[in-house]
DNA sequence: CTAGGGTTAGGT
DNA sequence: ACCTAACCCTAG
């Protein structure tokens, strides 16, 4: 009558997944209170949340006119040409970003011919995405890693030894207790697109993803970014949740595998340091509490 | 307060 | 006619 529906805008639908990534998923009152999302959600209850992030999980993963497979169940059939049946793959080929953006990011020819896997990509990737001004706390950055790829439960802690060598590195900047990437190399993301290899997606989009991912892309080619992001996001979620009997498993491994860490941390702290011409001591490091 | 099932309005 | 998104209700 009055009000026949409300539509939620794109400014709302940024800020819910923002907060999400800021205090988690299933913390909708503390969203919704957060000052920074409530001039924006003002007029959207803490269910009006839940329930926004429901129908946006939703079409991310069930992703559907052509199949409407809304839980599928995969009992390991013997015979199915399928060689990953945990995890649930999508219909279309070609919306699939996966992994491959975070190499995009961190592509740095000549900075690291050591190890540094993807961790640290990643970390490059969130901070790029979040662009908070004054920088993203630990927390932040970690929920983002952690809902858009599976982490190991250690990886707080690694984070922490990272983000102190791109520090070293340059490419990150600490601001009070927060961290954002360096203007110089910022700029460095920003600069290449790529190569024409990356070209526009396929113009025949499945349904009404498009829809909702047209109006982003159309603005900002940042946004479109993370438009992916929150399409990893939920994807993760459904993976997270599905994984919850492993990750009590993980949990198990993790008070094992913590005390191992802190020497680890030490070590790549103490590698960090020294690397950057610190003289330490043992005693010094020993009195460093974590 | 949150999660989840259920209901209805709007759009194709 | 069917599907989705917003809204509502209730148990835990």
């Amino acid at each position: 009558m009055g009000a026949p529906k409300q539509k939620w805008t794109s400014e709302e639908e940024e800020a819910l997944r923002r907060g999400v990534l800021k205090h988690g998923a299933g913390k909708w009152r503390t969203i919704q209170k957060d000052p920074e999302f409530s001039p924006v959600l003002s007029s959207r209850s803490n269910i009006d949340l839940k329930d926004k992030w429901r129908n946006l999980s939703f079409s991310a993963s069930g992703l559907g006119s052509r199949d409407k497979i809304r839980v599928p169940r995969m009992k390991v059939p013997s015979s199915s040409p399928s060689p990953s049946p945990q995890l649930l793959l999508l219909p279309a080929p070609d919306n699939v970003v996966e992994a491959s953006a975070p190499e995009d990011i961190a592509k740095s020819p000549e900075d690291d011919k050591t190890h540094i896997p993807k961790y640290s990509a990643m970390i490059l990737e969130a901070l790029a995405e979040l662009k908070e001004p004054n920088g993203s706390d630990v927390t932040t950055i970690y929920n983002f890693i952690e809902q858009r790829h599976e982490v190991q439960p250690n990886f707080r802690r690694l984070l922490c030894a990272k983000l102190r060598r791109l520090i070293g590195a340059k490419k990150v900047e600490k601001i009070e207790k927060s961290y954002k990437l360096t203007d110089a190399y910022a700029k460095k993301m920003l600069a290449p697109m790529k190569d024409p290899s990356q070209k526009k997606k396929d113009p025949a989009k499945p349904s009404k993803a498009s829809k909702n991912l047209g109006l982003f892309a159309a603005a900002s080619p940042a946004l479109d970014a993370a438009q992916a992001a929150a399409m990893k996001v939920a994807d993760a979620e459904a993976k997270a949740h599905l994984a919850n009997e492993h990750m009590m498993e993980a949990e198990r491994i993790f008070k094992m595998a913590e005390e191992t860490e802190s020497l680890l941390t030490l070590a790549s702290e103490l590698y960090d340091r020294c690397s950057r011409g610190e003289v330490l001591t043992v005693l010094q490091v020993a009195h460093r509490e974590f």
